[in-house]
DNA sequence: CCGCATCGCTACATTAGTCGTAGCGATGCG
DNA sequence: CGCATCGCTACGACTAATGTAGCGATGCGG
C-alpha cells in the first residue's frame, strides 16, 4: 500500500478532499500509535517495536515508510523522529488524549482511574 | 472484529491507554470518514454510501456497527447519527482539515486549489 | 392487489492487508 | 573470533476489506 495522493486518493476515498486521504493513511493499522509514541521523542525501530507492543517488525516496517513518504516522520542516525507536519499532526492528536478517557469511561465505566498516568510528551 | 475494551486494548496494542483503544476503533478503514460523514448531518445508510463511494456495504454494516457499540452514533428513524460523545470527537477532528489540506499541499504541491469547498458541518 | 423501485442489510467468493516467526547483514564488544 | 543486538526483509498463515448478488421490507403508481 502506498501513500495516499490527496488529488486523487488511494483506497477508495473518492471525495477528492485531502481529509480523506489523511483519514486513509492515518486509518492504517499503527500509523496514530507509531506518530503518537514518536511524539515522546525521536526512537529506535526496536524501541518503537517494544513501545507499540505486539506490532510485527514487517508492518512497523510499512508504517514507517508510509509515514516517511507522507513527510510525517524522518530518519536520523539515532532512528525515527516526527518532522513539522508531524508534530502539528501530534498537536491536533494531543486532545485526542482526553477524548479517549472520557470515552473509555463511557465505554468501561469499572476501573476507570488506572490510565491516568497516560500524557503526551 | 469486535469494539475495543480500552482497559485490555484489542489488537495488539497492549499499552492499557485508552487512546489506543481509541486509535484501535477509529483506525479502522472508513470509521473516521464515516464520523466525517456524520456531522454533516444524520445520514441513511444509502447516503453514507454514497457519500463515501467506493464502500462496499458489507464494510459500512460492520463499522456502523463498530460506531454503534464505542456509542459514537445511534440509530434514529430516519438513519444514524452522532452520539454527544460522536459529537466531540468531530470537534476533535474539526482542525485536522485545515491540518490535511497544509499536508496535501506539501505532498503534492501541485493543484493545491481545488479542494477549497472542503467544510465541515 | 400487483408490479416495480428503493431501502437496509446479508452472503459469499476474491483480493488485499496484517501477523508471527525465522533469519540475514551490519555493528559493537569482550 | 564468538556472541549479542540492531535494523530490517521474506514468507506462510491468517484476517479484514472489496465487489457483486440478492433477500425481505416498505412505498407507490396503476
Amino acid at each position: 500500500m502506498s501513500i495516499p495522493k490527496p488529488g486523487m486518493p488511494v483506497r477508495g476515498s473518492q471525495s477528492g478532499a485531502p481529509l480523506m486521504a489523511a483519514f486513509d493513511l492515518l486509518g492504517r493499522r499503527w500509523a496514530m500509535g507509531i506518530v503518537w509514541q514518536l511524539s515522546y521523542g525521536s526512537a529506535t525501530f526496536r524501541s518503537l517495536q517494544n513501545a507499540c507492543g505486539s506490532i510485527s517488525p514487517s508492518i512497523l516496517n510499512s508504517r514507517l515508510k508510509d509515514l516517511r513518504e507522507a513527510q510525517l516522520i524522518e530518519r536520523t542516525t539515532e532512528g525515527y523522529r516526527l518532522t513539522e507536519m508531524g508534530e502539528a499532526l501530534h498537536r491536533l492528536l494531543l486532545p485526542f488524549g482526553e477524548w479517549s478517557i472520557k470515552w473509555a469511561q463511557l465505554i468501561t465505566p469499572e476501573e476507570t482511574s488506572r490510565w491516568s498516568q497516560l500524557g503526551p510528551k
